[in-house]
RNA sequence: GCGCCCGUAGCUCAAUUGGAUAGAGCAUUGGACUACGAAUCCAAAGGUUGCAGGUUCGAGUCCUGCCGGGCGCGCCA
């Protein structure tokens, strides 16, 4: 990539120039076109090291660089010090090459260099269907997989499943409950229990499996419900997902951990370790060692293990046992107060808590009537994943979750979301894609053979906005290197925007099939390089490319 | 009270992780289809980046203190 070509040429330079071995600096593309395709800070930055004015050093530097390349079709000095390089069109060319010749590999870079890594994500508990706030960790995780192992990561997708614990019982009770109600019993339902209709449901279902449970043993009987509920829950939730286009590699039970003695394992390594230790008949494990604001119980006095306990042993196993190199695990924001009791717990085990990764993702506000109402207000009646699949659509909602960073709340306007017009972006950038095929179609009907790459006349693209599309497709390269280093796939929703913004200006301005057989050539492997690139970076979206809309 | 996140155009968000004159979309106003799809394009207008200091060649970005909003602070998960 041509960031990384002029960074060495540079490093090169001062190297001969002032024996400077060692210094950071930057290359980047500015924001302005009259200061190049790339830019440099590299005179500004050592002023320090030789004690010359910025001026004076840049003009050394450049005095070298056009001795050594033709890369640059004009190099610029800019006070206080700024380097602006203009990088000649054959580049751009030779790039498009590139990309007609690899396809869907094109922004392929190696980053991750087969590492392991793990994306655990959405997680929810199987109390209930999944809803809007589970679909934004949804797309951004998927997205996230798709991204990482683009860049050379070995991913693999994980639902870890909370099948244990206190709100389980309550499940199972919930679901008792109703099931006498249906059969005609006077009941109360407490406060704290489930009281979706989907409860019903299940009630229904268990009742068809067991049609004597109300002669059973009660707590017999709920252990059944709690254990078909889940069952039923899980079903459904993996099925909503699927639907969503998210598949997961595993789905890694917590009840498991203990019916393999898991957890007692890891809980006596820590004992031997002289990290746990008995208060008020509970066990407790020393976290305030290890960065945490105070220590956390992990067995009740009552015997069970909290949820805190399973998680360290989850991740335990993660690191450990499974052996990922690196761990990323998407948690709703609500969740920020646990980060350092895990990160703690990794600490302990000796595993460098850097290597787990925890993304928060701000809640999810809708929009209704144009008001703002939080998921929390609207108590029981959260928009489903399946509602929002179907009012609304799965390329449509994966796109809005994947058009903004992680961490600021998204406000999620599902009237708008489902207009199918130009306030909705996706479509923008699916129309783009629509548009190319369409001209291929027309190309081929005209029996235009435009795929000799050899005989192709690039020369002929001489247009500035040629000239600006192919430098956007060169950005894809570093768009994706972006988003995999910093976990953002928000940054290729937002490079596709972009793009298919560029094309549309583009296409309104020019005809593509024309008179000028060469020059309907040339144009057409543009238009080719465009749909590659927009289809691979929907794809990394997890959003479809449709040839006809 | 303590901790985490956020505050940028009327609205929703960007800004290449410290770069140059802060950019898009929507909404508003005015224009463009008898040649490849008008789900498109062109143009106008819109800003003291919450406030006040500090760090430096350079701050929306980093530091400190306020103001405003969200979320946490269980032997819940």
């Amino acid at each position: 990539m041509i960031k990384k070509i002029i960074s060495e040429l540079l490093k090169e330079i001062i190297r001969d120039l002032w024996g400077i071995k060692e210094i950071v600096f930057e290359v980047e593309k500015p924001k302005k076109e009259n200061y190049g395709d790339y830019s440099t800070n590299l005179a500004l930055v050592l002023k320090k090291e030789v004690n010359f004015a910025p001026l004076k050093i840049a003009k050394k530097i450049v005095k070298k660089l056009e001795e050594k390349t033709f890369l640059f079709s004009k190099v610029d000095i800019v006070s206080p010090g700024f380097i602006n390089f203009w990088i000649s069109k054959d580049y751009y060319i030779e790039n498009l090459k590139k990309i007609l010749k690899l396809k869907e590999k094109y922004g392929s870079v190696d980053i991750g260099q087969g590492k392991k890594v793990i994306i655990e994500f959405v997680s929810a508990n199987p109390t209930g269907p999944l809803h809007i706030g589970h679909a934004r960790g949804a797309a951004y995780g998927d997205s996230l997989a798709r991204i990482l192992s683009f860049t050379g990561y070995k991913v693999v997708k994980e639902y870890y499943i909370n099948d244990k614990g206190t709100q389980m019982d309550i499940l199972g009770a919930s679901v008792y409950l109703r099931i006498k109600e249906l059969k005609g019993e006077k009941i109360v339902f407490p406060e704290n229990y489930y009281k979706g209709n989907y409860i019903y449901d299940i009630a229904r279902e268990v009742l068809g499996t067991y049609p004597y449970l109300l002669s059973m043993d009660e707590n017999k009987a709920i252990e059944f419900c709690k254990d078909l509920a889940i069952k039923i829950i899980l079903e459904d939730i993996k099925n909503s997902l699927e639907n969503f286009r998210v598949f997961y590699d595993n789905w890694y039970s917590e009840k498991s951990l203990y019916e393999n003695k898991k957890v007692e394992k890891v809980l006596n390594i820590l004992r031997e370790k002289n990290l746990i230790y008995e208060k008020e008949g509970a066990l407790w494990f020393k976290s305030t060692l290890f960065g945490d604001e105070k220590d956390r119980v992990v067995v009740r006095s009552t015997g069970e293990a909290t949820y805190f306990a399973g998680d360290m042993v989850y991740h335990y196993e993660k690191f450990i046992e499974r052996k990922f190199d690196l761990a990323i695990n998407i948690w709703g924001a609500d969740h920020h107060g646990y980060i350092n009791r895990l990160k703690a717990a990794l600490n302990s085990f000796g595993i460098d808590s850097e290597r787990l990764k925890i993304i928060l993702i701000q809640m999810v506000n809708l929009i209704e009537d144009g008001e703002r109402k939080s998921m929390s207000t609207r108590q029981g009646e959260f928009v489903e994943l399946k509602e929002l699949i179907n009012e609304v659509g799965v390329d449509a909602s994966r796109f809005i979750f994947l058009s903004r960073s992680p961490d600021t709340p998204l406000d999620f306007d599902i009237e708008l979301a489902k207009k199918r017009s130009q306030e909705n972006p996706v479509y923008y950038v699916q129309y783009a894609h629509a548009r190319i095929c369409s001209i291929f179609e027309k190309a081929k009907n005209l029996k235009i053979n435009y795929l000799f790459l050899d005989e192709i006349d690039f020369e002929k693209l001489k247009e500035k906005e040629e000239l600006e599309l192919l430098k956007k497709l060169e950005e894809f390269q570093e768009t994706i290197e972006f988003a995999s280093n910093f976990l953002a796939p928000y940054k290729i929703t937002y490079y596709l925007l972009e793009l298919a913004k560029q094309f549309h200006e583009y296409y309104s301005k020019y005809r593509i099939l024309s008179d000028d057989l060469s020059l309907t050539c040339a144009r057409l492997n543009l238009c080719l390089g465009c749909k590659i690139v927009l289809k691979k970076g929907l794809e990394l979206l997890g959003v479809f490319a449709p040839e006809k809309m």
